[in-house]
DNA sequence: CAGATTCAGTACCGAGCGGTACAGAAAAAG
DNA sequence: CTTTTTCTGTACCGCTCGGTACTGAATCTG
């Protein structure tokens, strides 16, 4: 199928970065679409023709988080130990939470966790991409034990969801300011909970 | 004084009560005036007469928020171990977070963390207030440890911050949808971190 | 009683919202 | 060249927002 008329004058894939900062840093309801066509640098019009409308813009600006800068949590997952993976995950976790190139926090816990209203099901979609995040890092664990690497009476997803606690504790911690070091010596802190093949 | 001219035809307090829940199920932003005075059973008019404007009101609702519905974090404190102080507050923290009688979630955690942009001031407003909990838990802490109660090297405001990161985290699962059983197993495990006086 | 204050209710303000319509220019295919 | 598609830009839609003005009735003090 040829291509007929004028192509697309701006490059989509980078308008979207930008808007994922604005979606970051002031939520799904707080990101208007005039502060979003003037980050992505286009006009009200191409934004609409490109992607839709509001909601799907989100989606795919979510998408593109996840896949941009969640990439560490995959990385982690790839340690050879449960511990490791649980630290690593936590520490890169709190490093992305508070680069200085960045919007401070997490755009998963405040885009939408205030959206009450019409909107109910933004916040719902947002804890959804979360508990993915919880699960996948659940089989991490009860691969672990079938490995021998945690003790067999460990209930995977409850040390997942405790891992996923912390995380976005961290988060609102990080949102409100809370500098990069705090967040990491929380993270020592919560390691301590989290047991280790020695010591079994 | 004398007080000349009809009274007050209704309760303010109850009505602020009926006010607190509108913000706590839909944050700053989300709640209108149009819900919140339908909620508060109320004319707008009475509403600016009686609490001045929106702010006011949510500081209002803040402030009987923390004295009613964070009655257990004082009770908490008066706890005699410092282990039992955390474990007291994160499982009636828990607890709190999924009455079924009340909105799910924590109000100031979800009540403006979406808030960037022309409300920032809400959002560090409510952080503030969390930060002033986070204090007074670490005062605690370091009175414990002067009492033997935590081991020396203990840093009370980390320990103190890794509580409440457990307790925001905790509440953004609620906010989820996750029952109180999951949020009362990641306490569980957050509390194997917590250095007891025994294992000193 | 008169005067003061608050009541409930409604209509309205300017502003911003998400989204659309319409203009005229630009760049591709045939 | 014509046709088609998308471009940029502006104006506008209906709606909701927080907040105000005004009305007439109600209820207090003095």
């Amino acid at each position: 199928m040829a291509h007929r008329g004028r192509p697309r004058g701006f490059d989509a894939d980078a308008a979207l970065k930008n808007a994922v900062e604005v979606f970051w840093r002031q939520g799904y309801e707080g990101a208007s679409l005039s502060d979003l066509t003037a980050a992505m640098g286009i006009n009200r019009t191409s934004m609409y023709a490109a992607f839709g409308n509001k909601e799907e813009l989100f989606h795919r600006a979510l998408a593109l988080y996840a896949e941009e800068e969640m990439a560490y949590a995959r990385e982690a997952l790839a340690q050879p130990t449960a511990y490791a993976v649980i630290e690593t995950f936590l520490r890169a976790n709190a490093e992305a939470l508070t680069r200085d190139d960045r919007p401070v926090g997490c755009l998963s816990v405040q885009g939408g966790l205030a959206a009450g209203g019409d909107n109910g099901h933004i916040a719902r979609f947002l804890a959804d991409s979360r508990l993915a995040g919880e699960q996948a890092l659940a089989e991490r664990l009860a691969r672990a034990i079938e490995e021998g690497d945690l003790p067999p009476d460990t209930d995977p997803h409850a040390l997942a969801r405790y891992v996923m606690v912390v995380s976005e504790g961290n988060a609102v911690h990080a949102a409100a300011g809370v500098p990069r070091e705090a967040l990491l010596a929380s993270v020592e802190i919560a390691m301590r909970a989290i047991p280790t093949r020695q010591l079994k």
